[in-house]
DNA sequence: GCCAACGTTGGC
DNA sequence: GCCAACGTTGGC
C-alpha cells in the first residue's frame, strides 16, 4: 500500500466540491512525472491526502483512495492521437476534523522530509511516506486549537 | 543536444 | 500582484 498527496485548488475543485461527487476522475495534470505516478505507481486501495492549494490558509483538507489508478484523461484526448495523459479515479474518504494548514506541516519535525515542503516542489501528484501520512491524519484528526 | 525564452505553479 | 523555481519549447 502506498500513499499519495494531490493539490487542488480549491475555487476550482474543494474537498466539498469531491465530498458531493464521492468520487472523480483526477483529471487535467499535464506533468509527466505526476502523470506517471497515477498511471503505473498508483495501485487500487492507495490512500491519498487531498490538498488544497493557492488559498488561504493552503493545506490538507482531506482523504481520499486510489479507485483505479492508469485511466485515460478523456480531457487530454486529441482526435486520432493515442492518449498522452492517464489519471486515476478517486474516492472521497473523509475531511479531516481539523484541516491541517502547510504551516503547520512546516512547523512539525517529523514533517521536515515531506516533498510537499521541499523547494521549488510544483508537483500536483506526489508520493507521501507512510509515517508521514500517519502524522498527518493524526492532527487532522486531533482538536488542536490555534495559536 | 544545448540553452535561452517563455509559461506555469503556488507560497507569500 | 510578485517572483522563485522548474518544465517545456524551439532555434541553432
Amino acid at each position: 500500500m502506498k500513499y499519495w498527496l494531490v493539490k487542488s485548488e480549491p475555487d476550482v475543485y474543494s474537498i466539498d466540491d469531491f465530498k458531493k461527487d464521492g468520487a472523480t476522475d483526477w483529471e487535467g495534470v499535464r506533468n509527466y512525472q505526476a502523470r506517471n505516478f497515477m498511471w503505473k505507481d498508483m495501485q487500487a486501495g492507495d490512500l491519498v491526502l487531498f490538498y488544497h492549494s493557492s488559498c488561504e490558509p493552503p493545506g490538507v483538507a482531506g482523504l481520499a483512495e486510489v479507485l483505479e489508478p492508469g485511466i485515460v484523461d478523456k480531457s487530454g484526448l486529441e482526435k486520432g492521437k493515442a492518449p498522452t495523459w492517464y489519471c486515476a479515479k478517486l474516492k472521497f474518504v473523509k475531511k479531516l476534523a481539523n484541516f491541517v494548514t502547510l504551516e503547520s506541516i512546516k512547523s512539525e519535525k517529523s514533517l521536515q522530509k515531506m516533498r510537499l515542503i521541499q523547494r521549488g516542489n510544483r508537483l500536483s501528484v506526489m508520493p507521501v511516506e507512510e509515517i508521514e501520512f500517519q502524522k498527518i491524519c493524526e492532527m487532522g484528526a486531533k482538536n488542536m486549537e490555534m495559536r
